[in-house]
DNA sequence: TTGAGCCATAGTGCATACAATTAGGCGAAA
DNA sequence: TTTCGCCTAATTGTATGCACTATGGCTCAA
C-alpha cells in the first residue's frame, strides 16, 4: 500500500518523460491548485469551454478532471448545469474541522501504538527543528514543516484508507490553517501543543496522544475563526 | 435517440420523466451494483468499448461514470492500460476494517454527546426491533435493519463529512458484512455487541461507546477472517 | 530451443461535431 | 404594470473519429 502514496504525490519528480500523466490528471492538479491558492473566487461557475481554451486542451479532458475535482469535494458539479467551485458555509467548516480534527486525533493515537522507533525519532527530531524556525521567524518554512510534522503522524498510523482520507480532508482545509499563522503568537502555541502530542506518542501514550491531538485542532479552528471575525475569509 | 432509454431500465422511481439524472450517473450507479454484488470479478478488466455496447451508450458516459468510480475506490484506473474492478488484498482489507472501524467508533463517541432525545428514541426503538428478527430467523431483514442501524449511528455524530467518509467505507466493506452474517451465533453476538453500543450512548459515555463499537467492528472483522479460511473471499 | 526485438492489433486519450436542456429576455395579454 | 409563455442563445451531455500507446505474438539470431 506504500505505492498508492506516490502516486498521489504529484510533485516533479518526472524528469524529460514526453507526459507519463494524463491532461485530464494533469489539469486536475492544476486546477486543484488554482483553487486552493484562491485563483478562482468560492462560487465560482467553471466553464467548460472556457477552461478548455484557457489550457490549451479540448473540453474532454477538462471534463474529466472536473468529474475527478468532484469527487474530492473542491467543485460542485450539477447535472446541465455546470460546476461551480465549492463554497463554503461557516457550518461546513466547522464540520469539516471537527472531522479533521477526529481523524487527526485518531492518527495520533494509532501513531502511538504503531510507530517504530525509526518514525518516531524522526518524529521527534522534526519536530525539535521546528523550534529554531519560530524563534527565527521562518514562517514559510515553518508552515512547511509543520505539514511533514502531521503527515509523519498519519503515516504512523501505518494504514493507507486513514492516510488517503486524512490528506484529502487537509488538502481542503490548508488555506484555512495557513492563515491562522500569521495570528501573533499562534507559532509558539501550536509548537507547544506539538510538544504535548509528541510526547504522548513517544511514551505510547494513546489516549494521551488522541486528546492533545483533538486540542490542537480545535485550537487550530478557534484561531481560523478569530481571524474570520475581523477579516472576510480567503477566499 | 433518446427512444431506446430502457436499455439501461433501472429502479421505477421515474415515472416519465426524460432522465433527470445524466447517463454517466446513472451507469455509475449501474456498475457499483453490478460490482458490489459480484457481477465482475476482482481485478477484471472493465472495457470501455464493450461496456458501452452492452449498455447502450457511447464511450463518452462510460468514461465519465468509470472516472466517478475509481474516485470511490471501487474500481483502478492506470493511464492508458484502463480500468481494473479493484481486487483487495487481504492486508489492503484489514486495514479498510480497521479505518472502518475507528471511524464507526468516533461516530459513536460522538453520537453519545450529539444525538437528541428523539434520535436516541428511535436508535433504541431499531435496536430492539432487530432482537425478533433473529429469534425468527429473518436474516435479510437483520441486514437490512443493520445497516439502518449503523446508518443512524453516523448520522447522529452530527457531521456530514464524517458520515459521507464512513458511508463510502461502508459500502466498499458490505459484501464481507454480508457474508460473515450467515456464520452461525454471528446475529446473536452481533446483537449483544450493539446491545453495549447502544447503552452507552444512551447513557452519554462517550468513551464507552467509542471502545464498544470497536470491539463490535473488530468481532465484525473476525468474523469475516474466520470465513475466508475456510471459503474463497465472495468477489 | 530460447531470448530479444519488431510488428500488428486492440484499446485508451483526445478532439470535434451534434443534440438536448436550461436560463434569460422579450413580447403579448390580462 | 405584471405575469405568463415562447423563443433564442449559451452551455452541458453524448456520439464518433483519429492518433498514439501498450501488449501479445511472431520472427530471427545466437
Amino acid at each position: 500500500m506504500g505505492i498508492k502514496v506516490d502516486e498521489l504525490s504529484d510533485h516533479a519528480d518526472e524528469t524529460v518523460e514526453p507526459e507519463r500523466r494524463t491532461r485530464a490528471d494533469r489539469l486536475a492538479a492544476d486546477l486543484a491548485d488554482a483553487i486552493l491558492s484562491g485563483g478562482f473566487a468560492a462560487g465560482a461557475r467553471l466553464d467548460e469551454h472556457g477552461l478548455a481554451e484557457r489550457y490549451g486542451v479540448s473540453r474532454t479532458p477538462v471534463r474529466e478532471a472536473l468529474r475527478q475535482l468532484a469527487a474530492t469535494g473542491l467543485i460542485e458539479m450539477r447535472p446541465r448545469r455546470g460546476a461551480f467551485v465549492a463554497s463554503i458555509t461557516d457550518d461546513a467548516l466547522s464540520e469539516l474541522f471537527v472531522a479533521m480534527g477526529e481523524l487527526e486525533a485518531t492518527c495520533a493515537r494509532l501513531a502511538a501504538l504503531s510507530m517504530n522507533p525509526l518514525e518516531r525519532r524522526r518524529l521527534e527530531s522534526l519536530h525539535g527543528s521546528m523550534a529554531g524556525m519560530i524563534e527565527r521567524g521562518e514562517e514559510e518554512d515553518y508552515a512547511e514543516a509543520n505539514r511533514a510534522f502531521h503527515h509523519a503522524i498519519y503515516a504512523g498510523a501505518h494504514n493507507g484508507v486513514l492516510l488517503d482520507i486524512a490528506n484529502s480532508l487537509r488538502r481542503r482545509l490548508d488555506p484555512f490553517r495557513q492563515a491562522q499563522f500569521r495570528a501573533s503568537g499562534r507559532l509558539e502555541k501550536s509548537h507547544h501543543e506539538h510538544d504535548l502530542v509528541v510526547r504522548a506518542i513517544l511514551s505510547g501514550d494513546c489516549a494521551g496522544a488522541h486528546a492533545r491531538m483533538l486540542d490542537h485542532v480545535h485550537s487550530v479552528e478557534h484561531a481560523v475563526g478569530q481571524l474570520k471575525t475581523r477579516a472576510a475569509p480567503l477566499r
